[in-house]
DNA sequence: CTATAACTCTCAA
DNA sequence: CTAACGTTGAGAGTTATAG
């Protein structure tokens, strides 16, 4: 019955310390794309109130004072870092939820007679000197509780430092641990139900916990009273193990400067196609629609504004990186207007359906070029993406995200390896 | 009218 | 020197539309 949530501390800013120990004990941000905002912060950090989600040029001043280093995210090494840890983390249960790059949960029916502390410093021991990452065992009977418990071990809330075990609390230790969290912190709330929900004299867990289902379903949603179930003990929320396939796939990105020529859009779109429509074969689907979309910079006010997408449908669906450009672009020839800075481009594959199946159309014009998506699949997955591409998707790609202050590809990449003397 | 498609809002990492 | 603010996906609920 029993669910643990395992989750990394600040877990990108983590994966850098792993192979930059000077990055240890000195405060460290990972920004967003385009080293927009922060996404990750280590502890020093957050003392000095940084929050998630500032945007970088805010704190600069703050960074210069006390030091703060920033890098660039670095996705290639997060994803290969997570998959080690997933891999580890699997070991301590026949059922592995992966819930995200960073965390999952564990089901550990039949450990009933373990102490379960104990089993979760194991866990936090096994991923620190394996893999290097320290992370936090959130243990209760839902995965909602287990998310809570999560964060009062991030927060030793309940000692056992790092490891929080609410089934092993009694009725009057849980009530006061509830009651001193505020309920924003509860998986599902966030910012708009926090806020309504405060206007109802709810503001802690405890008080959400309490409420009447009934009710809450009545005056919010059943998600809400789903919630409220889990936080009594009750699972709504099963252990999911494979994850199913997307129902859509959407690749968008902010530019590294403001983009005007149809030109340029073009080569992006192309280019955020081609990763998208990669997602696509690795899943075995086709596109039914391609949607795409473009946009000025809204936080710029002073600036004229616009803002369009179009859905495209197509005749045959297809994961034909060729023929998704192909509509993409016209697509972008019927929404662009001259004269504006653009800020982000971004594609969408929607109306996906499995390969096996294909929907005959009647009136099929073309073929898709299926043994070419093979080929490049295969030269990419080999070489590294972008290896084989469209000319459709440009050579400078002058357009293309701010990354100034990348880590090297310690894990994916063997000339950026640091030479040890 | 109903069934469904399309769109909006909210949430999460 | 200045300007500079993320991405991807899901689900619920509402509105628009077709038949």
């Amino acid at each position: 019955m029993p669910i643990a949530l395992v989750d990394g501390n600040n877990f990108y800013v983590s994966c850098e310390r792993v192979f930059d120990p000077q990055l240890e004990n000195v405060p460290v941000v990972v920004l967003s794309n385009n080293d927009g905002c922060a996404v990750a912060r280590s502890a020093e950090v957050k003392a000095l109130g940084v929050k998630m989600g500032t945007p970088w040029f805010q704190m600069r001043e703050l960074a210069g004072k006390h030091g703060i280093v920033a890098l660039s995210s670095n996705y290639a090494l997060y994803a290969d870092m997570s998959n080690r840890m997933m891999q580890v983390l699997a070991q301590f249960s026949p059922d592995q939820e992966i819930y995200s790059i960073d965390e999952c949960f564990l089901g550990l029916d039949g450990f009933q007679n373990h102490d379960l502390i104990d089993y979760g410093q194991q866990i936090r021991q096994r991923v620190k000197r394996w893999v290097g990452i320290p992370v936090c065992v959130g243990i209760a009977a839902t995965k909602t509780l287990a998310k809570l418990a999560n964060h009062c071990a991030k927060k030793n809330l309940a000692g056992h430092d790092g490891v929080c075990d609410v089934t092993r609390l009694s009725a009057a230790e849980q009530t006061k641990l509830f009651s001193g969290i505020e309920v924003g912190e509860i998986w599902g709330v966030g910012r708009q139900l926090s806020r309504q929900l405060g206007e109802l004299g709810i503001s802690t867990v405890e008080a959400l916990r309490r409420a009447d289902p009934r009710t809450m379903k009545a005056r919010f949603s059943v998600v809400l009273e789903r919630t409220i179930a889990e936080l009594n003990d009750i699972s709504c929320m099963t252990l999911e193990e494979a994850a199913p396939n997307k129902q859509q796939i959407i690749s968008s990105r902010s530019f590294g400067a403001y983009v005007y020529a149809i030109e340029a859009l073009g080569e992006a779109v192309a280019s955020y196609i081609a990763i998208a429509a990669e997602k696509l074969r690795s899943q075995g689907s086709l596109a039914g629609m391609v949607q795409v979309y473009i946009r000025t910079n809204p936080h710029a006010a002073d600036r004229p504004q616009y803002q369009r997408g179009l859905t495209i449908p197509l005749p045959d669906a297809s994961d034909d990186t060729l023929r998704l450009t192909r509509a993409a672009l016209w697509g972008l020839k019927r929404i662009y207007r001259p004269g504006f800075a653009y800020q982000k481009a971004g594609v969408a594959l929607l109306n996906l359906s499995a390969t096996a199946t294909p929907q005959l159309n009647l009136f099929s014009q073309s073929k898709d070029n299926t043994r070419l998506m093979q080929v490049m699949d295969r030269i990419n997955d080999i070489w590294g993406r972008g290896t084989l591409r469209s000319a459709a998707e440009g050579i400078e790609k002058s357009w293309k995200m701010k990354r100034e202050r990348v880590s090297p590809g310690y894990t994916s990449c063997w000339n950026q390896l640091p030479v040890v003397s």
